[in-house]
DNA sequence: GCGACAG
DNA sequence: ATCTTGTCGC
């Protein structure tokens, strides 16, 4: 059995165990009739929305740093709570699985701020990743919207294509794409069975490529391209842009403290020992 | 077999 | 995700 048998072995496996946990985590999620009520916020805003991001350690396979950021209306780009995180993860990305990378260390952060500071529990959550537009129908939106039971969305960068599902950057997408003219402006991600699992959204004026958006637990697709263009300054939305920015400085930082460090520790080249021999 | 592949 | 600076354009 070579090395490379070995490696399809253990991710084969992994995904086995991880399906019949995602099944079970699946039956919890909620997700409104697209009609009923317009849930609680009928066409208001949420006060406060959380946004989630990592950030990597460059090199390194499992260090990374978690964000959990809380933004205020009326433009959300002001932070009213934060906190980071260095983590260890422990399973390696794999397409289909992100959310048992991520999950659980994004769920902590949430779930200690509830406790902390539960006046400050956002009414909606923004998570870097899809929801509902997924191979399985449950992304890290759904995941971890499941595990801190908060109304979440998925807003991922870059279209997950899934070929088998009919969601792919085919003729149809990119003209659909070309045609987004204004920010609000949307198009709709469907699958074989003709149900819509997202959408390709314009956010911004400027920008010229959508964020995929879709629903992630306890929200509707429509409240979700509400509350994503109004939280939108740039093309991504405030509270996973701040996350990101802050949990890339927090990573920036560390790296430099540890070159420091090293540099002190280690004693510094002696360049007479370069004709020494 | 080939290409695709959220972060 | 990350490796990476400047550069073209509004």
């Amino acid at each position: 059995m070579d090395h490379q048998s070995k490696l399809d072995n253990n991710v084969t496996a992994r995904r086995a165990a991880w399906d019949l946990e995602r099944e079970n985590l699946q039956q919890r999620l909620i997700l409104p009739e697209e009609n009923a009520e317009e849930e609680k916020l009928e066409g208001s805003l949420p006060n406060l929305v959380g946004g989630v991001d990592l950030s990597f350690v460059p090199g390194d396979e499992s260090g990374a740093c978690a964000a959990y950021v809380i933004c205020q209306a009326p433009n959300y780009q002001q932070i009213i709570w934060q906190r980071t995180r260095m983590i260890t993860l422990t399973a390696p990305y794999i397409p289909g699985y992100l959310a048992f990378r991520e999950a659980e260390p994004l769920a902590q952060l949430i779930q200690e701020q509830k406790t902390e500071r539960p006046e400050l529990t956002p009414e909606m959550l923004l998570v870097d990743g899809n929801g509902l537009l997924h191979p399985h129908r449950f992304g890290l939106a759904c995941h971890l919207g499941v595990l801190v039971d908060l109304p979440c969305i998925g807003v991922a960068k870059n279209l997950f294509q899934m070929s088998d599902e009919g969601i792919l950057r085919d003729q149809q997408y990119h003209t659909g794409v070309r045609d987004l003219r204004e920010p609000g402006q949307v198009f709709p991600l469907m699958d074989t069975s003709g149900r819509i699992l997202g959408l390709a959204l314009k956010t911004t004026a400027q920008s010229s490529k959508p964020v995929f958006v879709s629903v992630g637990h306890r929200v509707t697709l429509n409240t979700a391209k509400r509350v994503v263009l109004a939280v939108s300054t740039y093309r991504v939305p405030e509270p996973i842009r701040h996350a990101d920015m802050i949990s890339r400085e927090f990573i920036r930082q560390r790296v430099n403290a540890e070159k420091v460090f090293n540099a002190l520790a280690k004693p510094p080249p002696d360049p007479s020992r370069l004709r020494a021999d």
